[in-house]
DNA sequence: CCATCATATGAACGATCGTTTATACAAATG
DNA sequence: CATTTGTATAAACGATCGTTCATATGATGG
């Protein structure tokens, strides 16, 4: 039951990677330089997030460029942010 | 940034609790019949999704009814569904 | 072709997770 | 009060996860 989307939403590093490129598309080296995390690393979650479809690669010369591929899918970030907080003031 | 409510959704037995209770409030062996699982297990669940703030308790009794606590909750499962079918479409 | 830049991959690790089993607790009923 | 019904908890386990480190691959420019 739609088990690898939320498998893949529930490392917080991936969503920070899908908000990093949720704008526009960036290569490797700019998302682990934004988001100070290792190349390998990125790589590996990279990886993960096209094996759910979630982004999409494009090479363009040495460089390989992902983007998300459904405008959809930083909706529902969105969603979840604002369901988030609300469950939190709770405490 | 939302971890506890992106972990507590990667369950899907977790997930399949919250949809059994979205629209009436169950007791924990109407929840365990109701999807074939132990009742330690929902027990487990039902514990981290209250701590969550998923959901909410209240006794009956020797009962203890949980109902789903924000309506938002269930929305958010669909969107869910709905960008999770669509990303698996794909292949 | 060789060096370099950009990215991917594989092995390994501790940490966390979901589940099971057994047992404890709480409320009600006789 | 003893029993039963309903629920919670604790310990234990294998499985999966996120991360790191080392190394490999791919493309480009000299």
């Amino acid at each position: 039951m739609n088990d690898r989307l939320y498998k893949c939403l529930s490392s917080g590093n991936r969503r920070r990677i899908l908000y990093c490129i949720g704008e526009e598309a960036k290569c490797v080296n700019e998302i682990s330089d934004c988001l100070d995390l290792e190349q390998s690393l990125v790589s590996h979650h990279l990886k993960e997030l096209v094996n759910c479809g979630l982004i999409e690669k494009e090479r363009d010369g040495k460089k390989i460029y992902y983007r998300v591929s459904e405008s959809e899918i930083i909706d529902l970030l969105e969603k979840g942010k604002e369901l988030g907080d609300k469950l939190e003031e709770r405490c």
